[in-house]
Parts: structure tokens; sequence; C-alpha cells
RNA sequence: GGGCCGGUAGCUCAAUGGUAGAGCACUGCCCUUUUAAGGCAGGGGUUCUGGGUUCGAGUCCCAGCCGGCUCACCA
């Protein structure tokens, strides 16, 4: 750690209002002629500002007079409202913020020529006892003030915050200091992720941790990014999905494991995708997609539950309920969002052949605006899951769980017994958006080399999201596993919608952007 | 990567092609219950960068950088 001597003072670089800077370093010299230490080692509060606040906000002006509480506590100086020999200071800590009272014959000439040299931004310890101003604020009479640390550069606006988008994402702990929605948002995260562990460890399930490097990366269809080891001097991919690992945890005898982790995709950014991300995937042996539909109903209320305390909410202008969960085939829900400009509309029956999809398609496109281009020699259930990302996805508003997947899109999912067409396999759209898929895990080694050997294929015609062979995976099948049910839950989709974000980069701390130029 | 929109003081924002402004923040003075404290007096700008048009460009044109939204890929 550099001195101020050591870097000349020169504590910032770039174009930093370089005389505001100075004005402070100026005041923090004169705060050192004072006597006080200018970066102490630390401070003992009594109280955190949040547990003043719930001990004492109900208690009368009388009680707080007769009683005079001491409290100790620490916090950043939000503002000053100086008057002559006295003055007042919001003092933020734990995301609340308590009113100081500091008067030079309460607390010295000392203390106050530091009060005098404070400024936004600043780091301070407070003691003295609880009172109420004439306007009824539960406030902090000073007797002693302690400087802990300088704000050098100073804070945005008291009373807009700071609106740069940008700003907000490159420094997040400005985001965080100045605006208290920014922070509820992570706290509403970190709540939410808590209630996802309680709920799986209550059901029995063990939180493990598979590995982010993998020498192939499986388990979802997405481009990967590549990393280089020295040592053994192999290429890693950074994991695009944990789902083989675990499931390799379930042939080992760990019937009900979950991992919450990032996974990595080498894919576009935008409001709903961050090239890392936060994914839930969890696996129950001898279960199939089935129990996973009740259990993903329980577990999203119990969350719902913790973050917000009740099972409604706003998101994107739209009332979202969690009371109830609907269910549509993906044909059904084509059938129903089908667009009401088409000329004509499919039924059920009209989808039933498998190749009929690619005729629905070119309906599709008569009467859309963004034609769908499907290669004529791609897979019908290829062409199905189009028309239904384009017809449907955007409806589904309301938490819908979409069941029975396209065998082609699903190499990793067991068939339905009654039409090997499709899979056992479900996505949970909410709010327009797909915040979980799930399905009976495939667990037939013979079948399993087929599927890979297809999506080899098409890998090979140059879809670079295909799924690569995993030899060891079909080993470990080969052993046996268990009936299976999995599921992945995408953490920051859940949380866009319990905190009514619409960016994902608004519920991850440091979202991905392009660095700054030095 | 394509389309649309944006970038002006530390922050939030103004400014017909004609002297770059306001509020907050900052500096100095006054003020011992204020709270977007108040009063008086001040300082602060490579208008994102580089070209061009023009007597004159924050403003118009071109290129670039960064960001937002959106489409495509994906979850």
């Amino acid at each position: 750690m550099a001195s101020y001597a050591e870097t000349g003072g020169q504590l910032v670089h770039g174009d930093e209002p370089e005389d505001l800077v100075l004005q402070r370093q100026k005041k923090l010299s004169a705060i050192a002629d004072l006597g006080f230490e200018l970066y102490p080692h630390k401070y003992e509060p009594t109280h955190s500002i949040p547990q003043v606040i719930a001990d004492y906000s109900t208690r009368t002006a009388e009680a707080l007079e007769s009683e005079k509480p001491g409290v100790r506590l620490a916090g950043r100086v939000m503002t000053m409202r100086p008057h002559g020999k006295a003055g007042f200071a919001h003092v933020a800590g734990g995301g609340k913020r308590l009113q100081i009272y500091i008067r030079q014959d309460a607390v010295g000439e000392r203390d106050f020529a530091l009060y005098k040299l404070l400024d936004i931004g600043d780091l301070i310890g407070v003691e003295g006892y609880l009172f109420r101003t004439r306007t009824g604020e539960l406030t902090v009479h000073a007797s002693r003030l302690t400087f802990l640390a300088k704000g050098l550069l100073p804070l945005p606006e008291k009373w807009h915050g700071l609106a740069d988008v940008e700003i907000r994402h490159r420094q997040r702990y400005l985001d965080l200091m100045v605006n208290e929605e920014a922070r509820q948002v992570f706290e509403s995260r970190s709540r939410l992720v808590r209630a996802l562990r309680e709920y799986l460890e209550g059901e029995g399930y063990m939180e493990v941790e598979t590995p982010m490097m993998q020498p192939l990366a499986g388990g979802a269809m997405a481009r990967p990014f590549v990393t280089h080891h020295n040592a053994l001097d192999i290429d890693l991919y950074l994991r695009i999905a944990p789902e083989l690992y675990l499931k390799r945890l379930i042939v080992g005898g760990f019937d009900r494991v979950y991992e919450i982790n990032r996974n990595f995709r080498n894919e576009g950014i935008s409001t709903q995708h961050n090239p890392e991300f936060t994914m839930l995937e969890f696996y129950q042996a001898y279960a199939s997609y089935t129990d996973l539909i009740a259990l993903t109903e329980r577990l999203l209320r119990h969350v719902a539950q913790a973050v917000l305390g009740k099972l409604e909410f706003e998101f994107a202008g739209h009332a979202i309920s969690f009371e109830q969960f609907n269910r549509l085939t993906m044909k059904q829900a084509i059938v129903e969002y089908w667009p009401s400009n088409a000329s004509s509309r499919p039924t059920l029956d009209d989808l039933a052949a498998p190749r009929s999809a690619f005729q629905w398609v070119e309906e599709y496109n008569k009467a859309s605006q963004a034609p769908l281009e499907i290669p004529a020699d791609s897979a019908p259930g290829l062409a199905l899951q189009e028309l239904f990302e384009a017809v449907a996805e955007e409806h589904l508003i309301q938490p819908a769980f979409i069941l029975d997947y396209p065998l082609e899109v699903s190499p990793l999912s067991k068939q339905k017994p009654d039409d090997p067409n499709f899979v056992e396999r479900f996505e949970l759209y909410i709010g327009g958006m797909e915040v979980a898929n799930a399905f009976s895990e495939l667990n037939d080694p013979r079948e399993q080399r087929d599927r890979f050997e297809y999506q080899q294929l098409l890998r090979e015609k140059g879809d670079l999201s295909a799924h690569a062979i995993d030899e060891d995976y079909i080993r470990a099948l080969s052993y046996g596993m268990p009936p299976t049910a999995g599921e992945g839950i995408g953490i920051d989709r859940l949380t866009m919608l319990l905190t009514n974000s619409r960016s994902i980069r608004d519920v991850i701390l440091f979202p991905l952007l392009r660095p700054e130029k030095t």
C-alpha cells in the first residue's frame, strides 16, 4: 500500500477533479495537525446504526431525555448542516442513516475543529447520547468524534444520487453508497440465495462444488470460454454448466445434491444475459420431472416469502403471482399464443406430425416482421422449439411450466414412453423469461452415446454450441445411474423478478463491461 | 455484429449555428435544534476524441471511443 508521501500526493490519476481532491488532502493534513490518527486501525461501536434505529425509534423524547442512552457508532458522513458553533450531520451505516448533533461546548474545541474539517463522504466514529430534536428526529448528541478515514473524492449529489448507468456499474461502490434501491436489490439477492439453500437443505439436499474448469464444456448447449493450464499444457474450458459432474455424484450415491455457482457462456450480452451468471442446479435420484414441477412450486413460494413476505409482486408493469403455476405443453403454447394477425391458425392436430413445424414456421413468417430463418435440413424438433420461442415466450408472464420438449434439442433428457420424439422436460417461464429448465435425466448409456453422436454431427456441420461427446460421462452412466430428475434455476433472473429489475446488470454487483481506457 | 438513442462543471441537468448556465457539491464570512437548513461573497469547463463545413460549432457533417435500449446468438 503506497503512502501519501510515496505517491507524492498523487492519489488518483486520469481526469479526476484535482482541485477538489487537493482541498480534501489539505484538510487531511489539518486533521493530522489536530493530533488525530488519519487511518486508525479499528473502532468499537456499541451499536450499528440500524440497531440504534431498531432499538430507539419508538422511544419518546421524554423517555430519551430522562434516560440519555449512551451509544458509540460509526459510519459515513452523508450530509452536513453547520450552524456556527454547532452543527448537524447524517451518518450512514448498514443501509440506514442517523443524525448526529455536534456542539462545540459538548465535544470540546479539538473535536469541533475536526467537525469543521469533515467532508461529505468521510468515515467517522461518534460517541454521545440519544435525544430527539425539536422536529422529533432521533439524534445522537455527540460528546466525542473520532476520525476514521477520509473520502478524498467527492460523492455524487445528495438529492438525485447517481444516475449515470455506466458509473453505477463500473463504480458499484458509489452506487451502493448513494442509491438506497441498489443496496436493497443486493440484500434481496442475498436473502434469495439463503432461502434456496434453506429449502433444499430441508429437503435433504447436500451442497457440493464441482469443477469450474473442465477439459470438456458439457451439460448445456453454448459456446465456452477457453483457457490454458501451463503445467499440464492443456486447454481447459470455463464451465457452461455443472450438470454432468452433478450427475456423476448421483452415480456415486449422493442421492440429492445441489450447487449454486457461476456458469460462463461466451455468447452475447443483453438485459437478460451476462457472460458469467449464477445458476442453481439440483439433482434428485429416484424422481422424475413431474416431481420437480411440484418441488419448484414449493421452492419458489418459499423464496418469495423469504424475500418479499408475500407471493405477489410487480415485474415490468405486470402483477405476477406465485399462487398459481400454469402448465402447457410446448405445442399447446404455440396454439394458444399464435399471433392474432396471422391468416391461418394451427390446432394441436395440425402440429402432430413432426415435420408440420416447418409448414407453420412459414405461416408464422407470413405474419411476422421478424421472420424465422431455419435451414431446411434442420431437425423438426428444432423448428418446433424456434416456433415456440418466437410465438409464445414473451407472453408467458404468469408462471408457466412448458412441458414436453423435442428430442433433438434435449440431448441429456429421457424420452417420453408414449412419444419418443419428445422428452420428459420442462422449462419454467415467468415475466417472459426462461427461469428454470428441468428434465428426467437420460440414464441409458447406449442411448446417451447415440444422442452425443447426433450432437457431434451438428458440430461437424458448424454448430459450435452442439454438445461434445463426454466419454467419461458415458462410462459413469455405464456403472448405472438411478432414475433421476435434475433442474437448473437462473438466480440472476429470479432476482430480477423479485426485485423488479429490468436488466440483469442491475442484479449482478459487477457486470461485465468493456474495460475503461486509462 | 446490425438498428435507434445518448456523452456539457465532482453529481443532476439547461443552453435558435452567435459571450457555455442553474441546482447540489466546493471555497471564504455569519449563524448553538437544522434536515434538499439559511444569508452574503466567490472559484470551478479540452462541451467524449479526431477531422470537416462555416465569419463563427456544445449545436451541422464524417470517423472513432464509451454507454443505454433493441434485434440476432444464448439462459
